[in-house]
DNA sequence: ACTAGATTTGAACGACCGCTCAATATAAAA
DNA sequence: TTTTATATTGAGCGGTCGTTCAAATCTAGT
């Protein structure tokens, strides 16, 4: 009996959490996403129950893709490392001009939000952690092939990684296209704490 | 003839200053500012014009004073690089807390910020290529000094301060304490590109 | 075809936004 | 003391904010 609910949650989610992604929290409006998403303030609220809400699902949404895109590199390049490699290219390079934004969702929430939100501030340190230990997962399997010298702390290289690809996504959105970021990239595995 | 103005215009863009830092632009609102700078609505606009205006007053007093501090260390410390690194813990790891934000003000807003505001998204960018470029001097006297190998190009080494720094404000406000900040500072000098 | 239970709609609420301006207060010059 | 130019005040403008809810609409089960 009764009617089903007409539109595709997922969709849904996923154009919110592109359009907060652009725009950040604080300058999107529940009217720009009742445009994008094509849905009654109504429907929105019946269906997600507030603006944190909605965000929050985006940001686990956004995690999700960030967490398949690793895993999809690692399976399309050579090995861990070169994966791993893939991965950075692609989100410092490639996603500067066909994300929404050049910058990483989560250390943009990070950075805009205080304690007055603290629930999405902590949803989105917990997901920057959870991408930290995808990493040194990588870097585990790395050191198991042989990929990586014996004495290496994957723990430790994950966290140079965070930090690598915070600072480059900063870095690039500053200089544009004038930054050497490919060759900054390589130079990260190529020396130290990597070799 | 006439009245002079009574409030002291450099305590007032302070006080605003760390109000958008704490904040953000889009989350701070003129009446937060006229609360903290103890001014009615007409004398801010009529001293200032705008809140983009005053915005942008804050980020060159922000970026004067970042310039300003990086003198002090290196004067204060026994060497250029040495004040560098002095400077890079004063920004990541003591204002992480005595700071209103952990974050830089002007990496914060190039994150915030869209083409909306293009003219203060264009002063952070431009006062950030000012940091890289005081960096950059910095390292050009170490290496006079003989503290670093005459080969390395202190351009270079500016960018890649720039993007450490970027990277580890991020690490830090996500990790808080537990991260070993001072360990992955010592590291950057004490290898490549540096050494 | 009818009904019952869910979804969808959009006008509208109170609060707050950035900002203005006529009225008032003030201090230096006459 | 009076004049005059500027600084300060704060009520309030038009607009947008996040959110609500009674009414309309729809569809699965009878």
């Amino acid at each position: 009996m009764s009617k089903t609910a007409k539109f595709d949650r997922q969709q849904v989610i996923d154009k919110a959490k592109d359009l907060y992604w652009e725009k950040g929290f604080h300058a999107t409006s529940m009217r720009n996403l009742q445009d994008v998403v094509d849905m009654r303030p109504g429907s929105i609220y019946a269906a997600f129950g507030s603006k944190e809400a909605l965000f929050k699902e985006a940001l686990a949404r956004y995690t999700e893709i960030g967490l398949a895109n690793l895993q999809d590199c690692e399976q399309q390049a050579a090995s861990p490392l070169s994966g791993l490699k893939l991965f950075m290219k692609n989100i410092v390079i490639e996603s500067q001009c066909s994300a929404p934004n050049g910058m990483c969702m989560l250390a943009k929430t990070v950075a805009e939000l205080t304690s007055e939100h603290q629930e999405l501030l902590d949803a989105a340190k917990e997901s920057l952690k959870r991408m930290e230990a995808a990493f040194a997962a990588v870097l585990t399997r790395a050191k198991a092939a042989g990929e990586l010298a014996p004495d290496k702390d994957p723990q430790e290289l994950a966290r140079c990684i965070q930090v690598q690809i915070a600072g480059l996504r900063t870095y690039a959105k500053i200089h544009q296209s004038e930054a050497p970021l490919e060759h900054m990239i390589e130079d990260i595995f190529s020396h130290y704490p990597f070799h």
